[in-house]
DNA sequence: ACTAGTGTTATAGTTGAATAGTACACTATG
DNA sequence: CATAGTGTACTATTCAACTATAACACTAGT
């Protein structure tokens, strides 16, 4: 019952969303498995310190993406379909890629570059990170 | 000066962050040299179709960081000081990169799943872009 | 029935991004 | 001095995210 989370809240991404990026990385993870009941509205709200309206439009837009179900009186649980939990996670994914890759090229950098500097963040994430020619 | 420009806007994050980001990028590519004049407030409301008071947002945030300069009464400037560019451009990859594997750390992938996905990336993204098992 | 814990809905108010419009200050040019 | 093109500043308004609060509906357990 006490999870004792907290997370850093980005002002330039609205809450709801940051939420709901957090609830889907647990169900990816496996920290919340299959089945498994998720927090209630008011719980999570207070548990952020967070509006329970806010709460409950992430849920819906978690349950939009139908990786929650809901029982009314009941709760919500994660849904029991582990190919839309694959499926949401290859989503995030590309995601993240897609961004990350467009953005690099849009500074100028080309395959090996990018290539070379992600194998080298995790060198350099093993000891430090600081300026290099 | 006829640029021709336009902005394709992401709903969740501040037109001005967006536009100071591809002003950032005009300049990292070298689009926009040291020592060019940039476009005036009014110009490039009217450009982007965005309000004066918008641009005049991000032109600020832009000084603040020391990439442009601002003559009164003449117009913006890009910085002479290449050396404040490339540290810009070796923040905004850092953001990029940091972003990305942070992100894909959270999803649940290991060092080598996250090389291989980039390499992957580079590749399918030659013929097409589809799902694989 | 009653109660407690769920989801759901509704109203009102606050905050910040963005818009709309206006006015003022500085600089170069004629 | 007049003008045009700059940056700058201000007020008012709209809109969405978020907050605050309350009420209603469903389910399980007693």
């Amino acid at each position: 019952m006490c999870h004792e989370v907290s997370i850093e809240f980005d002002n330039n991404l609205p809450i709801y969303l940051q939420i709901m990026n957090y609830i889907k990385k647990q169900i990816i993870t496996g920290k919340l498995q299959p089945g498994d009941k998720i927090p209630s509205v008011r719980e999570l709200a207070v548990e952020l310190q967070i509006n329970p309206n806010t709460i409950q439009r992430t849920f819906q837009e978690l349950e939009r993406e139908e990786i929650v179900e809901t029982r009314r009186g009941l709760g919500r649980y994660v849904t029991s379909e582990e190919s839309k939990i694959m499926s949401i996670k290859k989503e995030m994914a590309g995601d993240l890629i897609q961004h990350f890759i467009q953005g690099m090229q849009e500074l100028g950098f080309k395959e090996k570059d990018i290539l070379t500097i992600v194998s080298d963040a995790f060198e350099t994430d093993k000891s430090n990170l600081k300026e290099e020619g």
